[in-house]
DNA sequence: ATAAGTGTTGCGCA
DNA sequence: CTGCGCAACACTTA
């Protein structure tokens, strides 16, 4: 499940191993992850050299020299820069670049792979529409997007059109770092406890980046994340006790997601 | 072996 | 418009 560390981590090896290549041909398993007919895809971008790779949220940007590649994996996958050679068995998108390296894209099933030309960028709603990176979001920026609004703080959190980049494996651990139940409405928070979500978002991604991202994810040379389960806190940890005041933690439903939660530190009421 | 649970996003509904 | 539940259908775990 790649969020922002893992994406922010693989836009960065992309960055540094793509810029100057130029895309000799492209191969496409899986036509309906494309936002355009699969010719019309091939023919945008076999010839383009990149320019720059970036990310924002969880969506991979990368720049050439004839329109916009836009990626989302999803639900998990990998984005791998091999050869032909070494190709992995499972994948879906195959990019081959003039000095003989592949990049592979796989991801379960949900995953995009989209196309936008140079001089309307805005057209791509999916990127267009997204909220700033959460690693960029102080507490004054949380008070102002907060601002008139009612819903539940764990569904803001996860709407990338407010604040891009965070999922719900990070989540559990952002909301008991700032102590707060994922179903707390927004007109709720006090000052205190804005200030102490935009440390904990901030803390949170910022961790698991420096250390490459998850440990069940790869990034762009195989190489597995550092952050294991042992760094996360609170999440997944059902029936362990707190970290902080030893109670047993809990897995709630919070709408459609699961929420793993500490009853004491984070209580619903105040 | 069969079935349930899981991440993400867009869309339909009150 | 906004918040919320659900469907899309791959792969791991019970």
């Amino acid at each position: 499940m790649p969020e922002l560390p893992e994406i922010a981590n693989l836009a960065h090896q992309m960055q540094a191993e793509l810029v100057g290549k130029t895309i000799a041909g492209i191969e496409v398993l899986q036509p309906k992850c494309l936002n355009v007919p699969e010719a019309d895809f091939v023919a945008a971008l076999a010839g383009a050299k990149v320019c720059a790779v970036t990310y924002r949220g969880k969506w991979l940007r990368v720049e050439t020299t004839q329109g916009w590649l836009f990626v989302s994996l999803g639900m998990g996958g990998e984005t791998l820069l091999v050869t032909r050679e070494t190709l992995p068995e499972k994948h879906r998108l195959l990019f081959d670049f003039d000095d003989g390296t592949t990049l592979s894209i796989n991801f379960w099933w949900f995953g995009y792979a989209h196309y936008a030309p140079l001089d309307d960028v805005a057209s791509h709603k999916m990127t267009a529409k997204l909220g700033p990176n959460a690693l960029e979001v102080t507490a004054d920026d949380l008070r102002a997007l907060f601002k008139g609004r009612r819903g539940r703080v764990k569904s803001f959190l996860l709407d990338q059109s407010k604040i891009a980049g965070i999922g719900n494996f990070y989540i559990h651990d952002i909301l008991f770092a700032a102590r707060l139940h994922p179903l707390r409405t927004i007109n709720t928070l006090t000052d205190t406890e804005i200030d102490a979500l935009a440390c904990a978002i901030h803390t949170n991604l910022r961790g698991a980046l420096d250390r490459g991202g998850a440990s069940y994810e790869v990034d762009l040379h195989g190489q597995n994340g550092t952050y294991t389960m042992e760094d996360v806190v609170i999440g997944y940890k059902e029936g362990k006790p707190c970290p902080v005041c030893s109670t047993e933690i809990e897995k709630i439903k919070t709408g459609s997601t699961s929420s793993f939660i500490c009853p004491q530190c984070q209580p619903l009421e105040r």
